[in-house]
This record gives structure tokens, sequence and C-alpha cells, in this order.
DNA sequence: GCATGATCATGC
DNA sequence: GCATGATCATGC
């Protein structure tokens, strides 16, 4: 075989190329082309030998990897301009990891970072009329796995190739969340966008210093952010799995209101928003569902929106990382409690110090959320009174990153325990003072281990976790405070 | 049997 | 009145 034996003119011959790099070690790649005669496909088309001097390649710029495909095997040289890499068709080369999880699952290791968004030059009203669209409406994706312990770039292997054209029951949602973005340009505030603004499309820092770049935006004097288009890595990590290795589909929201192109956040809102003003037990009672379950808020949304399964396993909540809460409020809006999170374990989050891994990060910073609303009326009385999405902005990651720094640290410290008229209290982060985020108890019962061997508190050994010290002590979790979250209901943090 | 969503109740 | 510590209860 002759390296660069394509058109890169005609799509289906660079895809044809392309099925010679899969399943290569990439230490293969690049014995062949330095065996070829040609380096460059410029060369192999002019037929001109090229003299290029070889300097052995370091397997240790891991960051290269995109960029050596590029050269190695296409031949040419990786620009950063705006025009796609084979530009005669149009498409986007972009060379991503994914990786396979303990439970053997596979996930996107990243987000899919499309090119910069460039706040003065980018056009802010059509997306087909965007240097995204003109870069990336076509993608090549060339998929490796990135997390094989005790590798080198030498073995890495694409195993996928797949050409990305933007799926049509997508386009809605990633239309939406093209104009939640540029409507925060245009209103000044690129400097508040976050990565948690889009559901499949958004937006991440990108360039020297990661996040330390500023550029100027055209409504606003405030520097913002250098930031690039991405496509979220939860969205990546569905694509994987249900386009790449063909898992079985799941269930979809939009696929309930089909034909009628709307983003999956409009359908459920219209959904939901058709039992305005109903209460909550006529609403349970309508449906079917158990009033006293403790799923019957999930129950109840996911027979209002006409689906079978949880509607978290939704292929859109899955894509856009999002979670449902149902919240009830008092006649002012301020949320009846504060809402909880997973129960954490003590060891792992004190031991862990990897941001990106940790449970604020994937379970809160990370997610997208569904509030659906309930207000008290009268006393016991609530109705269905709105729904909104929401993601964390960037604004509040330092605060959030606070609150886990100091709950490691106070478990690494050893955590206090006061027993006090038969109560234990604990030195952990509280609502008082932590007005974002913070920890409490969260099990069926109390159970403290005070001293050695001696406990208090009514409830059993699995109601607790072990700290890293040894001791066993009641379950806990991270909470939204809910003067955060009427906050957050507000618009105040949009 | 326990995880988890939901909610209670005391005391400051 | 509200934060904090505490507990409930179904469904997986």
């Amino acid at each position: 075989m002759k390296l660069f034996d394509y058109n890169d003119g005609d799509l289906q011959s660079v895809l044809h190329y392309t099925e010679a790099l899969l399943e290569k070690r990439f230490e293969e790649i690049i014995a062949e082309y330095q065996e070829s005669i040609y380096k460059t496909y410029s060369d192999f088309q002019l037929n001109t030998v090229s003299e290029v001097s070889d300097k052995p390649i370091s397997m240790k710029s891991k960051g290269q990897y995109g960029n050596y495909i590029e050269k190695y095997f296409y031949g040419y040289n990786p620009n950063s301009d705006s025009a796609a890499d084979f530009d005669k068709i149009g498409v986007e080369l972009k060379v991503t990891p994914f990786k396979v999880n303990k439970n053997g699952t596979i996930s996107a290791k990243e987000r899919l970072v499309l090119t910069i968004l460039n706040y003065m030059e980018e056009n802010l009203d059509d997306f087909y009329s965007t240097h995204l669209w003109e870069k990336c409406s076509k993608i090549l994706l060339l998929f490796y796995n990135g997390l094989i312990p005790d590798t080198t770039m030498a073995d890495y292997v694409i195993e996928k190739a797949f050409l990305y054209e933007w799926f049509e029951e997508d386009m809605p949602t990633i239309l939406e969340d093209y104009k939640r973005i540029t409507d925060k340009i245009k209103a000044g505030k690129a400097h508040e966008l976050s990565e948690s603004d889009g559901n499949y499309l958004s937006t991440c820092t990108k360039g020297a210093g990661k996040g330390k770049d500023f550029r100027k935006q055209p409504y606003s004097d405030e520097p913002a952010k250098q930031r690039a288009w991405e496509l979220k890595s939860s969205y990546m990590t569905y694509l994987i799995n249900n386009k790449i290795f063909n898992q079985e589909e799941q269930e979809s929201v939009v696929a309930t209101a089909r034909g009628e192109n709307k983003s999956f956040t409009d359908i459920i809102s219209e959904k939901i928003l058709a039992y305005k003003g109903q209460c909550a037990d006529e609403l349970y009672a309508k449906f079917d569902t158990n009033p006293k379950s403790k799923n019957r808020n999930n129950l109840l949304i996911r027979k209002m929106l006409g689906i079978t399964g949880d509607l978290d396993k939704t292929q859109e909540f899955q894509k856009a990382n999002m979670n449902l809460r149902v919240i009830r409020v008092n006649k002012d809006g301020l949320p009846k409690e504060d809402s909880p999170f997973k129960v954490y374990d003590f060891k792992e989050l004190a031991s862990n110090s990897m941001w990106e891994e940790s449970q604020p990060y994937l379970e809160i910073y990370n997610k997208r959320f569904l509030f659906v609303i309930f207000r008290e009326v009268e006393s016991k009385v609530f109705v269905l009174d709105g729904v909104k999405f929401w993601g964390f902005p960037d604004r509040l990651l330092d605060e959030v990153k606070r609150v886990w720094t100091e709950t490691r640290n106070i478990l690494n410290e050893g955590v206090q325990l006061t027993v006090k008229d038969n109560k234990v209290s604990t030195n952990f982060p509280q609502s008082r003072v932590n007005k974002i985020l913070f920890t409490k108890l969260h099990a069926s019962n109390t159970y403290n281990e005070v001293e050695p061997g001696v406990f208090v508190g009514k409830g059993k050994v699995s109601d607790t976790n072990e700290l890293p010290d040894g001791r066993k002590i009641t379950k806990h979790s991270f909470w939204l405070p809910k003067k955060f979250i009427k906050e957050v209901l507000d618009g105040k943090w949009d």
C-alpha cells in the first residue's frame, strides 16, 4: 500500500482510505510513513519526493496524537484556520478518546472541542451561517481508547471511524443551545458563559493557561475568557454507545412528539405545563401513581410525558447529562426542603483529589437539572406551577470546589463528633454558612461510633459508612440549600 | 436489605 | 422561623 492514496475531493475515497487506519497501532502508522517515498499528500499528488529529515517522534506527547494522525497518516499539516481539514469536501477530522469504565461501560473521555468561538466575528443569529457550521458540518470522528494502563502513544489504535453529520432529531435542541449561548453574548455576558449552558452543544474554555486567555466581546467592555464550541462529553458518550458501539437504544422523549421538530426541553415543558394549576393529589390519582411511593414524582412526570422508564435514562437526558428534581415550594417560592445528592463514600472522597472525578463535579457541577415546581396554595395543597432547566454556572465553580475541599480536609484531619442530648453533630460544612452546597447526613437512621465500639443512635451498621480513621458514622451526602434553590428558580443564576 | 427521594421535629 | 439532626417508606 502506498501512503496518501486517496482523493481529498472525494468523500468515499477519504472514508475508504481511512479504513487502512483502523486497528493499527500508531507505531505501525509511523513505520509505514517512514517507508513511504512521499511524506505529504501534495508531494504524492505532484509525484515529487520530499526531502524530510525525520526526527524520531516522541511517544510521550499524547496530546499530539490527533495532529500526528493528520500529518503522518493523511499527509497534511494540521491547520487551525476556519476551513475544514478536507476543505474540498467540507469534512473536518477529529481524533477523540473514549474510555472503558470499571463497570465495563464505555464513555467519552472528553468533550469534543469543535472550533474557537470568536465573539467578535462569529455569526450570532443564524447557526447555519456560523464559522462553526462552515468548519464542522461534517466531522470524520476517529475514536481510540485513551485510557489503557501502561501504554504510550505508540500503542494507540483508532478503533472506530464515524462520519458525524449532526442528527436531525438533535437539531432543534442544538439550535436552542446555540440561541441560549449567543443570546448571552448579545446581552454582553460572554464572560458569564458556562459549559453547563448547553444541553448538547456548549462552550468550554480554551487556550493558553486554560481559562486565563481573555478576549474582547462585542456588547460589553468586560474581557471574556476565550472559549471554543464543543459537543458535551455526555453527548459524545451517548454517540459512542449508541452509534459507534451499537448498544441498545434508550427510550426517547423526542420520539413521543414525532414530527413536531421541537427541542426536547420544549416538548417536556409543554407536556408538563398542560397540567399547570392542578394539585398534586389529583395528579397522582389521575396518573394512577401511589402518592406514598418515594419516586411518586418520577412516576408522575414520566407518565405525563408518555414514557415508560426512568426519565433520567432517556436518550435526551443521557445526552444532556440531565437530572429531574421535583421541588415543593411555599407561597413565597421558598422550597420546603433542601435537595439531596447521592450518599458519598467518605474514604473515596477523602483520598481522590481529582476534581473531575469527584462527586461534586460529576453529580452537581457537570449536570443539568430539570426542576418541576409544585407551589403550596393553601396548607398541604400543592399545585403544579412550573418547570425550569438549569445548569451550574461557571462562576460558582470556586465555591463548589471550596466546599468539596473543606469536606475532604475535615475527613482527612478527622471528623469531630459532638454528643449532646443523645444527638450527634459533626463539623462538616453546614447550610448556615455554606450558601451553595453543604453536607449533612442521609440515611434511614442515625448511628455514630462516638468512641471505638460505642454507637449512638437507633440505626444500624448499614446506615453508616467508614471514615478514613476507621470510625463508622451515619451516611452523608451533599445537599443544595433551599434558599439557593429559590435563587435558581428565580433566575438569579441563569 | 438498603438506596434514595421525601419529609419531619426539636431547639436555638 | 429555620437550620440541623433525624427519620420515613417504597421499590429495586
